[in-house]
RNA sequence: GGUCCGUUCGUCUAGUCAGGUCAGGACGCCAGGUUUUCAUCCUGGUAACAGGGGUUCGAAUCCCCUACGGACUACCA
């Protein structure tokens, strides 16, 4: 089993959104598959017709690929052991289930689902527990409980049944997982899981272990709402006669405040994305915000994403999908639950915003600008994100710091004005005025000595003068160096703005 | 209720397997510095071994108990 080549899947069900839980487990799977020169596999599990959303299927595809998770074999992509969709896998469940019943392992059960609810709720009234085990099977409407020929005549007329399996009465089972080390549970303490549904269909339980088994799945790399069910699972192998891959249950994302696992209402309540790119719910129409759209780079949402429960054990924390894949291992993922904390996921992408090439940055930033009719020169627009990312978090943040660029103020910050705009400052503004015409153009190593020289004279300070200059141009207090302002914006285009603040700045 | 899993600064965590540095780093927060504005940046600070018993010269680390938190408990995955 260990020398067998790694392959690992990824296998969510078209229920909805990939929440960024979902993405992570994901992310894991393939920094575990990419290490150990193994495969990475999607396959969609939609054995419950009833939960089917459309859309959610492409979505998953979508964001995964937008993350930069690929796969080596998916829907999209085919491969040996297809099709990858259980919907598409349907006849084959169905002797898997027959053969554990011929074997022992199973047995048919006509419960309708209304008996059961009625046996839970009396159970519930006598304050006990409804357990489907080896106390009752013998004693419901099961083949435990009938002869050969009386199931046959059941089954031949079309009565509705599903197939159990028979856990065992009380054998201690002592399990391997990756994470969790040893888990021990007692089957009298399980229950005997439906496999296969009255429609036909396959439970989670059967299509999954027969799936990974078909597929040569080495590792299940899941969430740790799975781990109540690794003990049917393993006996489920055990039934087959498999060989069970290895086990690695995750912890769960928890909510930044209070108890809980993380959930889309936190996301809304907190202002943070809880889904890699937006959603539209094709029901409600409701729209979610996701990461891409809310301006995250998908390399630093990656990044955050792999630090929830794992680390390298360095104090490096900034890492390309290459380098996560160098240094990612089972070993260093926690076993603790961890709380998701939307600040940090904001300094991942500061951190990001500053390293990125320019012309990247640019490039999106440009298609913003488009968005709101704004066009310029690629080189312009790349000098102005050169100068402002550094106080950008989005690429949105950067239209806050540099909206000067691309057109006058018309409105001045009342704040700074009351701030900064003083009895003298009209006179002081025509001064600084006046030494820029007597330059051809403005160009900071020529103009800057002329107006030290000018404040010397004036003997007000440095200061006072930057600041209505600055407010002159911006609008604002804020942005890059006023000087490196000016020249971007050229000697004519800043004489007019100091006309206009001139004629417009009452105090 | 039952079963299983977990518990180090407010948060993410290192250290636990092979007991012995003032329990380390990052985010946040606070203070100072740089600065023509706003930021950035730099420096410093704040703050944790859930509790109680053992074992030991010595426990965050090993053992037991308690508390708390979480997941699961469907003909959903």
């Amino acid at each position: 089993m260990n020398q067998q080549e790694v392959r690992v899947r990824f296998a969510p069900s078209p229920t909805g959104p990939l929440h960024i839980g979902g993405v992570r487990t994901a992310l894991y799977n393939y920094l575990f598959a990419k290490k150990n020169g193994g495969k990475m596999i999607l396959r969609i599990e939609d054995t419950d017709q009833t939960r089917f959303v459309d859309g959610a299927e492409d979505y998953i595809i979508k964001s995964l690929e937008w993350c930069g998770i690929q796969f080596d074999e998916s829907v999209v992509k085919g491969g040996e052991y297809g099709p990858y969709r259980q919907s598409e896998r349907k006849e084959l469940y169905r002797k898997y289930a027959d053969e554990l019943i011929e074997k022992g392992w199973a047995y048919y059960a006509f419960d309708t689902a209304e008996e059961l609810d009625k046996l839970r709720s009396e159970y519930e009234s006598r304050k006990e527990t409804f357990t489907y085990n080896a106390t009752v099977r013998n004693n419901l409407r099961t083949s435990l409980a009938m002869t050969q020929d009386e199931v046959k005549s059941l089954i031949e007329a079309g009565t509705p049944f599903v197939v159990r399996f028979k856990m065992p009465e009380d054998d201690e089972l002592v399990m391997h997982d990756i994470i969790r080390k040893e888990v021990k549970v007692r089957t009298s303490a399980l229950d005997d899981k439906i496999l296969f549904k009255s429609d036909g269909m396959p439970t989670y339980h059967l299509a999954n272990i027969v799936d990974d088994h078909l597929m040569k799945i080495s590792h299940v790399i899941r969430g740790e709402e799975w781990l109540p069910s690794m003990p049917l699972h393993v006996m489920l192998y055990k039934a087959f006669g498999w060989d069970a891959p290895e086990f690695a249950h995750l912890p769960l994302l928890l909510k930044p405040d209070g108890p809980g696992k993380l959930s889309k209402r936190d996301g809304d309540r907190l202002g943070f994305p809880v889904f890699p790119m937006e959603w539209k719910d094709p029901k409600s129409g409701d729209i979610s915000s996701g990461y891409r759209e809310s301006g995250y780079f998908a390399d630093a949402f990656i990044n955050m994403l792999a630090f929830l429960g794992w680390n390298p054990g360095t104090e490096q924390e900034i890492f390309s999908m290459d380098e996560l894949i160098a240094a990612f291992s089972l070993d260093r993922v926690g076993k603790s639950g961890s709380r998701f904390d939307p600040d940090k996921a904001k300094w991942f992408n500061h951190q990001y915003m500053q390293s990125h090439d320019v012309a990247e940055v640019a490039n999106q930033f440009k298609e913003f600008l488009a968005e709101k009719g704004i066009a310029a020169a690629d080189q312009y627009i790349q000098k102005v994100v050169g100068m402002v990312r550094e106080r950008a978090t989005f690429v949105a943040d950067l239209w806050d710091q540099s909206s000067f660029f691309f057109a006058a103020p018309e409105t001045f910050d009342a704040k700074f004005v009351k701030k900064r705009w003083k009895e003298n400052s009209p006179e002081l503004l025509r001064g600084v005025r006046v030494v820029i015409e007597n330059h051809s153009e403005f160009i900071t190593a020529e103009v800057k000595p002329n107006i030290e020289q000018f404040v010397e004279e004036q003997g007000c300070g440095f200061g006072p003068i930057m600041n209505i200059f600055r407010l002159a141009l911006v609008g604002a207090g804020k942005g890059p160096d006023l000087f490196e302002i000016a020249e971007m914006l050229g000697k004519e285009e800043v004489l007019r703005r100091i006309d206009y603040a001139l004629e417009t700045i009452k105090k």
